[in-house]
DNA sequence: TTAGGTGCAAAGGGTTTGCAAGCCT
DNA sequence: AGGCTTGCAAACCCTTTGCACCTAA
C-alpha cells in the first residue's frame, strides 16, 4: 500500500518484536509524518483527513506515541501543545522561534551540545536528552517588514516565551 | 502588612502605572513567591492556603501571570503544567531535570548564552529569552542509590522528555 | 480465531473566563 | 463612588480512556 521506506521497517519491526500489528491507519499515519518536520496531533488528523476522514483524533495521538517509542519521533511540549519532530530524518535538533509569528526554526549546535554534557557531569548526571529553544525576535527592514516572513509586525504583541 | 522589599515596589509602581490595585491577596502571593525559586500554579495555592484558605486558584493564576509581566516571575512549561520561576532573585536560569525522580536543578552558563546570541543571529533574531532544559540520568551508586537523592532508583522507569 | 486496534464519546487535568459581590484608591 | 479584583463554578483546550465493534496475523 504505502512505498517501503527504512523508517517503515524500523516501525514493522517493533511491533513484530512485541506483538502488535501494522494498520492502515498506523501506515498512512507514518507516511504523512515522513513528509515533515515536525506535527501536532491536530495538524496531523487534519492532514491525513484527505486520504481517509474516518480516522480518529484518538488513532492519531496513539500512533504518534508509538512513534516516539520506536524513536522514529520526539515529543516536544511548546506550551500546552505538544509537536512531534521527525526524528528519524534530521537527528535531533533545537528550536528557534520566532515571537512575532508562528515560525520555528530548526538547528542544531555540537559545542553547545558538549558545554551540555560538562554541566550535567559536573552535577552528577548522563544526559539522556535536552530541549532547547530560543526565543528572538526578528530582524525587522526599515520598514516593518520581517526579514524572515516577509509580514509586516510593527503592530504585532510578541509570543510569549512557554 | 508584608515587610516592604524591592521587589514589592517593582509591583506597586508596575499597578500604579496602569491603574491597577495592590491587594491583600497580591501581597500575600508575591511575599510566598519571593521566598521560593519556583513553584506551579497549585503549589502557591497550596502554601498561601495557610496564610488565608479563601484564596482562589483562579486568583493565584491571575497573580502569577501579573509577576511575569512585572518581569518579577517567568513562565516555564514543564509538560502539560506551567511553573513559575523566581526571576526576581536568581536571575535567568536553566534546567537539569533528573529522569528517576522529581528533582530539578537550575544552572546558568554563560558559555552556552554566548553560543546561543551566535545561532540566533546567524538567523536573522536577537534572542528574547530562551529555555534550556537538561533530562539526565543520575550516577548511581553500586547499591543503586541515586547519589543525588539517596532513593533507591533500581526499578524505576524514567521520567520522559517533555 | 483471537489478541490487538479502532472510532466514538465521555472523562481528565490544567488553565481561563463570566459574573455577582467585594475591596482598593 | 467607581472601577479593578475576587471567588466560585462553569467553560475550555488538549489529551487520554472505556468500550463495543473491527481487523491483522
Amino acid at each position: 500500500m504505502t512505498k517501503p521506506t527504512r523508517e517503515l521497517d524500523i516501525l514493522k519491526l517493533y511491533l513484530a518484536k512485541r506483538g502488535l500489528k501494522l494498520t492502515r491507519q498506523r501506515e498512512i499515519i507514518l507516511a504523512a509524518f515522513l513528509k515533515m518536520e515536525h506535527v501536532s496531533a491536530e495538524e496531523m488528523h487534519w492532514i491525513i483527513s484527505r486520504k481517509d476522514p474516518h480516522i480518529g483524533l484518538a488513532t492519531v495521538y496513539r500512533t504518534l506515541k508509538l512513534l516516539c517509542q520506536t524513536g522514529l519521533a520526539q515529543e516536544q511540549h511548546f506550551g500546552n501543545k505538544a509537536q512531534f519532530d521527525n526524528v528519524a530524518h534530521k537527528g535531533h535538533h533545537d528550536h528557534l522561534i520566532c515571537t512575532r509569528c508562528e515560525k520555528i526554526i530548526e538547528f542544531e549546535n555540537c559545542q553547545i551540545e558538549a558545554l551540555q554534557e560538562e554541566v550535567a557531569s559536573r552535577n552528577g548526571f548522563t544526559i539522556h536528552t535536552h530541549k532547547l529553544e530560543l526565543y528572538g525576535d526578528p530582524v525587522l527592514l526599515p520598514d516593518g517588514t520581517c526579514k524572515n516572513c516577509g509580514r509586516d509586525l510593527t503592530d504585532n504583541t510578541r509570543r510569549t516565551p512557554q
